[in-house]
DNA sequence: CTTGACGAGTGTACGCCGTACACCTATGGT
DNA sequence: ACCATAGGTGTACGGCGTACACTCGTCAAG
């Protein structure tokens, strides 16, 4: 057991994972931009340079903190459709990404892939796999598929925003941009922002993709490019 | 005409094109995280401060970087075959972004879509809509390419690196990843980097996309989506 | 010719950042 | 009783973006 004394009432002490815990929070309350080793030492209360026994460097933070987020994904179901494993998964890394905003930018900055990530991609690979894919196929797949696997909206430029008042002037120099802005508008419903539901974006792309797939192995497609 | 007193050879004055070239060479040469204000005053000769009579600040530097890199972008070639027209313009962005391998996260990084991007993807919409998607299927259409319709690879982890060793434990920790590198090793050829034919990989997601609106637009496809 | 506004470049300074390095101190195995 | 070690501290450095006050050359108006 360990004494303590009253006199000061010591804290319980610092380890790696409290850390990145407390990394994750301060991202998801303050944003990642605000998130600097001195914000987070004040948040545990202790001096910036105690981090540094528990994690490296910056990175090696943003590293631990990818990967907390990325070990939040559901683990695939089981079933015989390979469609439904891998879309319900990616949907679920979707639903991550949706409570940490900030993370696609933090994973999308790693220099090299984190273990979590590489475990995903392989357990992804695996549904691919399992559903018939050929190892040729599933190699292209998983490489159109890209940030999409782990949930990535991969939209230009995020629509989440208070978006301003519409400029006056756009549909005349962005006569295109602003008919599909109408269209958008005047269908309703379930539309959250600007016109655009983003989950049902997503999941237009997310089938169109893996309707794609399941065609090209239903007809036996093979890399044409060899030597 | 400026007259100059030889006396200590004034310089050219700045100005906002300049300190644009000038920011777009300096990261094109160094790279992106390298570029302070700092650095770039250096390069041109200059103090700090200088930079903000012609940007307001950081911010709107990398604004302007982001819309030059974008005007780089070929038009639209004209034709009948609306998926060679788009396939074209987008490859044209992609060796853009191959030549700037910065920009793509600069232009991310913008909270808001720049007058060179709002033009760029107004002119992407017109081609659709010429090509006889409806309004309705080119608005989805245009949210499921995303990125994609800048020319981003949107892998998950830039491949263009040193790669490192392989780890020799990865095989048994990650095995369908080890599968799919071994197919992909293989089947030599054209391939680049780590097995991987980036171009090859693009094409063939872009391709299946295309496709896929094809198939819509010909089936008449509508949002089904509405009150 | 004088003047005074103005645009462009300067110099100094502030607060924030990541983190190197030396130090302290309580803990626990021998 | 000893001391190695792990975890927290304090100080300091160089770099960053940029606010603010300045200088100085140019040029139009009087």
């Amino acid at each position: 057991m360990t004494r303590q004394k009253a006199t000061h009432t010591q804290r319980t002490p610092l380890n790696r994972d409290r850390v990145l815990r407390a990394a994750v929070a301060l991202a998801d309350a303050t944003g990642i931009d605000t998130l600097s080793m001195r914000r987070l030492a004040q948040e545990l209360d202790v001096v910036p340079m105690a981090l540094y026994k528990h994690v490296a460097n910056k990175e090696e933070l943003l590293d631990g903190m990818a990967d907390a987020v990325v070990g939040e994904i559901d683990p695939p179901a089981a079933g015989p459709d390979w469609q439904r494993v891998v879309r319900g998964r990616i949907l679920s890394a979707r639903r991550v990404l949706l409570r940490h905003p900030w993370a696609a930018r933090v994973i999308e900055s790693r220099t090299g892939p984190t273990p979590a990530v590489l475990a995903y991609l392989d357990s992804m690979a695996g549904s691919f796999r399992e559903g018939g894919l050929s190892a040729d196929l599933t190699h292209h797949v998983m490489h159109a598929m890209g940030s999409r696997l782990l949930g990535f909206s991969q939209e230009l430029f995020d629509t989440s925003g208070p978006a301003g008042p519409p400029d006056p002037g756009l549909a005349a120099r962005y006569p295109h941009i602003a008919e599909l802005a109408a269209t958008a508008a005047h269908d309703g419903g379930s539309t959250v922002n600007g016109g655009c539901d983003d989950q049902f974006e997503f999941e237009f792309a997310l089938d169109l993709l893996l309707d794609g797939f399941e065609r090209l192995r239903r007809q036996g497609w093979t890399s044409t490019r060899k030597a």
